[in-house]
DNA sequence: TATGAATGAGAATTCATTCAT
DNA sequence: GATGAATGAATTCTCATTCAT
């Protein structure tokens, strides 16, 4: 006995299917990042994901092109979340001075990444302006960094770009900085690299 | 019949043999760091790297336990190349201050890792004091760089520690700039970012 | 656009798919049978069993884990398809006494072993009551044997141990020497041996 | 400088050659018997063999034609070791009668192969009569076996022939449950089988 | 005799991707 | 949209054997 179902029928654009399909998706996401976090990128196989997610194999190449492709986008939600959520709390606060607010936010950012070593890993050496700068009109969060920057120097006489690349300077100096602390425990670990990068940090500012 | 013993007896460094062997490495290490400078490590096959340097694959694995293994070593080796040329050319000249000294040396490295972007690419930000620091047995240049910083430092009432961190920060920024500023022109070719870089070294010293 | 769903609805046992993938398995087992009987199991390559099977590499290691997974799966099939054969045989006729019935059922295997040396020379002394008792859950024949030796020795006084152990006895005797006698021709051929090995279970009975 | 040596000089035949030699081909095989125990035939390579004595590789190929050859030959030698030291035993005392003098001698075996399991673990299904018999020549323990047994059956009216194939199956079953009971533990440890496989002896004799 | 560097064929295994259902 | 069996090229790695020294 066969039942015919009509392709067009209203049953495939119901609320239902389009959940069940953003839960895959999601499923894909949490899998491939639990997975890339803990057993690295090169020995993570597409198997591997969607064993764990739960989908069937073809169901992965319906939504990602390829693990890079998959990679890429998980980086930049994660980074995102992260900054989000910094740019957030700081904005919530009032400060004395720009020096101040910067602090607060990258203090923000380095406890971030500590209470998640994993997602450090990951983004690391990813977590830069450059990167982030391509992603700005999808995420929110980054180009906010950015007007917050531009704000703290506005009577500094420094043009648009002098800014964006001290911005830059600070960012990617805490980032590696951060890694290699928290990581690799080089040369001290954060405790003791905190006041030495903020030490610097003030200088550059 | 008569057998000739070499005056070294039997236990003697076989000259030709030791010779073939080391061209043979030397192949190995050469083809191996074409290939992952042009085509990426990913997509470079160990069949690959034999094949260029026209040894057999077992010749390989006589040396190396694996593509990562050969790696490890050609980042360490070609780092240590351009400290040790750096060092060098800075302890060949005479400085007015140590500060002129260390942007010298800075100076030095950028222009080296300019000169070859393909190999800035590969130790990427490998090029760290941490990395670098757990090799300086083995490599000369890295401990030389040390000593030059700790003699810069004699009159300030650092302790040695601090003045490890503070040269740690310089050289991670100096690689994670010039990474950026090279490859990716983010946030601007190196020419534009090394005013800004060595502005910001300067006030960190 | 019509899609056809089957009555059984979407989780339904997929007849055509079901069916060409045990044809694939059964295609791996015959050729690995047939290639370790006559090359040797050190000498059958995983890509001899796949091109003789007609299917890719990669479809062997979805269904075995290892050249010694099939075979381990191999000796128990083919011991078992013996063993059930032996006892159907035996049970579908009359003895006079218990002594008659294991000696018909133990010469029935032996006939068995004769007719295919290859398979006696591939299952060899892995035809033990240890081993077989390890799958008696999976396969019937191996626990048909035992109830019929329990009932043979209903009214000895013996224990169920001892009556195992008197059973593991005869079928490790059974095999060792049919092999040697077989195979090797040691001390002598089968057909000497036979009845001097019967004459030994006789007074092990 | 150079020195020559006359190749047929005293200095190659001399004594200390010899011991050189005897001791490389020693430990070539005190190497290969304690990898094949604890590795396994399979996993063990020539150059595991070679690392291990402490020789080249090219010096296991002056003296053993492959892995099989070294194989053959230690199993042959430790077989050999275990019946020469029971005969020996069993000569040395009086026995009543023939029966025990043979129950004397498998508890011997037994008693033996159960220290040393991972011995017999390697001669399993070797030390079987039919391949002792090949060596026979060879190996003096052996033959000793059989003009033990022909002298107990002196008055029986037995053909040599038959007398050979008793010998032989009680050869092959003490090898057999022996191995189950100790190695695999099964039907029973070999304290519980001993005194069965001991009355299945007593029974066949 | 003894060495051990070199070989390279070939073994096992993986995995991204496709496609019929 | 979803599935997962099937593919087979690609890759890593092993190892018995040779041979110049």
């Amino acid at each position: 006995m066969v039942i015919y179902i009509n392709y067009f029928g209203g049953a495939n654009l119901n609320t239902k299917t389009e959940i069940k399909k953003r839960e895959k998706v999601d499923s894909l996401y949490d899998s491939a990042y639990e997975l890339f976090t803990t057993k690295g990128i090169n020995d993570t196989a597409i198997s591997d994901i969607v064993k764990r997610a739960g989908v069937a194999k073809g169901t992965f190449y319906l939504y990602f092109k390829s693990k890079y492709d998959i990679l890429d986008k998980i980086i930049m939600r994660k980074s995102n979340e992260v900054l989000e959520e910094a740019i957030y709390k700081t904005k919530s606060k009032d400060f004395k001075s720009f020096e101040d607010e910067v602090l607060f936010f990258i203090d923000f950012i380095i406890d971030k990444l500590e209470e998640n070593r994993l997602m450090l890993k990951l983004i690391h050496k990813n977590l830069s302006w450059g990167v982030l700068k391509r992603f700005s009109n999808e995420y929110e969060g980054i180009h906010k960094i950015y007007l917050m920057f531009e704000k703290g120097y506005i009577d500094s006489g420094l043009t648009k770009d002098e800014i964006e690349k001290i911005l830059f300077i600070i960012i990617d100096l805490t980032g590696s900085i951060t890694y290699s602390a928290i990581i690799l425990k080089e040369p001290a670990p954060i405790e003791e690299m905190r006041p030495i990068l903020f030490d610097a940090i003030r200088k550059i500012i």
